[in-house]
DNA sequence: CACAAAAACAGAATTGACTCAATTTTAGAA
DNA sequence: TTCTAAAATTGAGTCAATTCTGTTTTTGTG
């Protein structure tokens, strides 16, 4: 039996969620009430709470689906990567970066990110970590895939470079979410400029 | 004249900061409640909320204090550099990572950072962005004095390498403090790893 | 010195996330 | 169908940050 608990279970998470997401875009993170929530999502703050262990766990559940949506576009580049090692940086990254504002305004990422670092322990806090590790990963994947098809120099460090480039994207990109003004264009040029340098280290 | 209500302002900043910073040291950021700072500095509640926008300002405050105090130190090594980039670049970042826990507990970080992403134009988020770009142009003028005395190539570019050396490492450092079992030694030892493929790529 | 305006202070009231004890609903055994 | 234990829901209550308004202190002027 598919039982009637599970389904209304299931229900109720989607719900909370839907309403969830449509209040941040409306009033941003910290305008939506736990109370207009629960409202909205026909249960009560205290269900909500059964759920989801505080506000920023139901976040982080709505950014884990836009990220697993974006590793999911890696793939294929990993596949098939681009037939130079820049250009193939270029497109995995560029595919992380033009996802990014899909689902999410720069403020809920803001809060995502603050949370993630204020609450490591939390439900939420080692899923975003799961998050960063599988985007390293998966950059450590193209970069090994390079080095296989012959793009790459094989006497490099590839698991470093990877965390390496990586780690500069995501901190060029927290400073990009904390800045408003700041625009997609800009951040690729500048990430860019600084993996040329990386670039011209390990192309063959 | 210095004028009483200068002074008294001055003296009751010292005291709020230096109540606040035995509580959260004892308490942590989170147990430190303001009833509590307020009542060892002996102000009201309001009279704090006067002196700083908010609980992470305070927090703020101190977070500044520290990183200037590493900026400074850091002031000889770009002065006076070890003779080759690997060692430059390890000294430098050595006397960021040493220094850090010094007057500021990991979770003292964890909060410092994630107010900083979350209210970025917050007295203290724009502080603290400061102070990010002040470290950076730090390890650029690191770069740029290597690359004067003929330790590093000339036709590299500085600012890009500065700041994707910086990038790294803050990440680095951030992973590092969500972690309270992560020790110093090994952080050191994973930001080595990595800056040797840009120092093999830049040393002359 | 007396006084009015400006600045700072105080702490009660507000707000919103989160808790918890009581109630309701479901599962499944008899 | 009836009953009981387990699971889930509810919402009033708690707690701590922040706001707000009335009071006090300081300053500078006549």
């Amino acid at each position: 039996m598919s039982g009637l608990r599970a389904r209304q279970k299931a229900d109720r998470h989607r719900r909370i969620i839907e309403a969830a997401a449509e209040l941040f875009r409306e009033a941003g993170y910290e305008g939506a009430k736990i109370e207009t929530i629960a409202a909205q999502a026909e249960v009560s703050i205290g269900t909500i709470y059964n759920y989801y262990e505080n506000k920023g766990d139901i976040l982080g559940a709505i950014v884990s689906m836009e990220v697993n949506e974006v590793l999911n576009a890696g793939r294929g580049v990993v596949a098939n990567p681009p037939a130079n090692v820049g250009d193939a940086l270029d497109t995995l990254l560029g595919i992380y970066i033009e996802h990014s504002l899909h689902y999410l305004s720069k403020e809920m990422w803001r809060q995502a990110m603050a949370i993630s670092t204020q609450l490591p322990d939390s439900p939420f806090g080692q899923a975003y970590t799961g998050l960063d590790r599988s985007l390293t990963e998966q950059i450590r994947a193209l970069i090994a895939r390079l080095q296989e098809i012959g793009l790459a120099r094989r006497d490099i460090d590839g698991p470093a470079l990877g965390e390496l480039i990586f780690n500069n994207m995501n901190m060029m990109f927290i400073e990009f979410v904390k800045r408003d003004e700041a625009r997609i264009a800009e951040l690729r040029t500048a990430i860019r400029r600084q993996n040329r340098i990386l670039v011209a280290a390990i192309a063959v």
